[in-house]
DNA sequence: AGATATTTTTGAACATGTTCGAAAATATTT
DNA sequence: AAATATTTTCGAACATGTTCAAAAATATCT
């Protein structure tokens, strides 16, 4: 059984690391300061977390758990892309702008092997949500695009999102303003590009990116077909 | 005065630390070990190296210097921005290639502080020795792109490159296969996309685009200018 | 309630990156 | 060559993430 002091401990060691995280960072942060803070041995605090890191993974659950319903209540309201997608994004500053730089703890690893990296498979969850979300804005404002680019666009814009998000976590101007500047300037671009995309027009283009699209995402049977044209 | 003998117990612990990095990977290689391999004690590898992460920037830096000369002799060649362009690309998984694996150690650090990282002032004299390839490649083949964008170009080459090969380090398709279909698309659509932006029609996407990157690129001073458009 | 099982906590021990003072080897000066 | 200075090597010690067996606290069963 889960007791209630069970689960009240595991908060306090939390609370304390994101604490002691937020003062002197992830890396100089050590277990026995944060144990201690917490009021327990060192010991307990691996008894509630694997190790160091999943303590920031458990802080990224958290966090995703307070946008859900922030995110699904924010876009109830609206019909339209950009809105919607602001709504996704914005609602992302906000949530993770206290932890800012803890983010670098996440965002640093690229390695898809690497628990904490945003492509691995213990973050599979998060990131699925995550892109629901970009499909739900799709559909919700009744995207059209063609056949074949429409399943790729809401990873496309996940992508997109996470890039804007690892901009600003190393962004040291001024309130991050640099990256409130390119988040506008862009997204802007996105929306243009993607009333474009359903100019027939852009035929030879669509069939080019599909293909692409098809390398990154596609299992090695697709990546044969490609390989030959 | 620096003997030879000092030298070559340099080289036999990098040598040392590079074949059990590729043995067992990075993380799971220990100093003492690599230490014991080259016939030292623990100590002395701090002696020659700051720290474990430092021996693969000395990886790193030996590589270029590799490199440097390699790619040289590649471009003289020729006068074309594709084949100048695949001369510097393809050099670069060639001599990466027998450490792939490796390069995760470097690549994995998105952030600029820390010392290993592509952005990091501690790189950014091979970072700019790579930009001046793409420079140089630029010039070569002769290319002309409205003024604002040109400063631009060499630095989004290099951009490219970088994720091209952040793309591979992490490819677990046979050979990298992936990365290599991804490589000959991809090349030909930048080349596509420099051929196009010479194009005068597109006088009002120069004008985004050269906002975007001074966004990026530019100082908090431009970032005024910018955040009024 | 007392016995037993389970959960939680502890703190010592371990592994590994790193530091450091002293010893050894080597170079320079007298 | 002896004395002195410099460079190189050593290995013990330290810091910190982590493990683990035992103890303590708590829950469950009879």
């Amino acid at each position: 059984m889960k007791t209630r002091k069970s689960e009240e401990t595991r908060t306090r060691i939390l609370d304390a690391a994101l604490n002691i995280f937020r003062e002197r960072g992830f890396e100089r942060a050590t277990m026995r300061e944060i144990a201690a803070a917490a009021g327990v041995a060192a010991g307990a605090a691996y008894y509630y977390f694997e190790s160091k890191e999943a303590i920031v993974m458990a802080f990224y659950e958290r966090s995703q758990a307070e946008m859900l319903s922030l995110i699904a209540e924010q876009m109830g309201k609206n019909k339209l892309l950009e809105p919607l997608l602001r709504a996704i994004i914005s609602t992302k500053f906000e949530v993770f702008a206290p932890n800012r730089k803890l983010l670098g703890a996440l965002s640093a690893h690229a390695d898809p092997e690497h628990p904490l990296s945003p492509f691995s498979k213990e973050t599979a969850a998060i990131r699925e949500q995550d892109i629901a979300f970009f499909e739900k804005a799709v559909t919700q404002a009744g995207i059209k695009l063609p056949s074949n680019l429409t399943p790729y666009l809401p990873r496309l814009l996940w992508m997109y999102q996470m890039g804007l998000i690892l901009f600003w976590v190393y962004d040291r101007s001024a309130g991050q303003r640099r990256t409130m500047v390119l988040y506008d300037k862009t997204l802007k671009m996105v929306m243009t590009g993607i009333k474009l995309a359903g100019n027939p027009f852009l035929r030879p283009l669509h069939k080019l990116a599909a293909e692409l699209l098809e390398v990154i995402y596609g299992d090695e049977a697709a990546l044969d077909r490609q390989s030959k044209s």
